[in-house]
DNA sequence: ACCTGAACACCGTTCAAGT
DNA sequence: ACCTGAACACCGTTCAAGT
């Protein structure tokens, strides 16, 4: 099997699951791949792009969503899907690389304001970030009593917050 | 002068200012200080307690606020005035290190809820690492037209819908 | 075209040895 | 007690050389 792009976006993806962001090296995916580190610059330009396409891979496995509320659900747990997510799409998206943007999907009800968008994003991101550290310390006995539903009851009283703030009508979570 | 943890994280804070969080090694600090890597290692654990030393002095700018707006925009400057301010305290606070807690500086109105407090934080941080990347982007010509008023405005958008959802009156933002 | 091998310029952390 | 020097086990990236 040659080396590909694709190849390559899926190893990362995979160590990534099951060592975490901070151990995920171009030397470990050339390992995992059976190569040298070298060969993966025939493919990749560089870590960062091979992390966007990886940030790219996570928002891809969003489901769509029929209202606001459940857009947002949808994007916290595309986020909390794989290990250190949040951290990696988080910077993906700051740092404007990758091709995917979650607030195109978004079922925004016409007339409203694109803006509530951004802060439900800067929400969600926020959120995430924080909720998927503190469960990781928390499985690795670092932290005590991270309760995981506390997590996702905050989470959707923020967003019903936000949603209340901007005039939008809060649909079921379904 | 003697090493001691004090001289340890103002060079480091230095580092971050004059250089980023990721030229900010211990190599490098202890250059900046004319001392081999392993003496910090005497003063200070490790580099993650120095980088929360570091984000606790960030925090620690904050000005006192008289509403729950005026924190808000508070908390965003102490992000924004140190170079990738944001993402090192949102590391740190997420890590749970770190001695400060801006919420418990903040003027949450009497029968307030303070789960308005976290959503807010989460809003703060997840705009301010947006914000902050985007802004140091298109410093080094990487990105056009970031506005810096744009964004303060979306900001205060933000918050407003926040403090509204949650059935709090916006005090000015004097 | 695609990959290896080796190098360059770095990391965080530890620890015997010196003072 | 405090610091040096050197080491260990790594990094991302480049590039001549091979096929």
């Amino acid at each position: 099997m040659a080396l590909s792009r694709e190849a390559i976006v899926r190893a990362a993806s995979g160590i990534l699951d099951d060592y975490g962001l901070g151990d995920l090296s171009m030397r470990r995916v050339a390992d995992a791949l059976g190569v040298q580190a070298g060969a993966l610059y025939y493919h990749v330009p560089n870590k960062q792009s091979l992390l966007a396409a990886v940030a790219d891979e996570i928002l891809g496995g969003m489901v769509a969503a029929g209202s606001l509320a459940q857009w947002a659900a949808a994007y916290r747990r595309a986020l909390l899907s794989h290990r250190d997510g949040a951290e990696l799409v988080a910077s993906s998206l700051a740092m404007g690389l990758g091709e995917i943007d979650p607030k195109r999907q978004a079922p925004l009800p016409s007339g409203g304001d694109a803006t509530v968008l951004r802060t439900l994003e800067h929400f969600i991101l926020g959120s995430a970030l924080q909720d998927q550290t503190r469960a990781q310390l928390a499985a690795l006995g670092l932290v005590e009593g991270f309760d995981a539903d506390e997590a996702i009851g905050a989470f959707e009283e923020g967003v019903a917050t936000i949603l209340r703030g901007a005039g939008i009508s809060i649909e079921s979570m379904a």
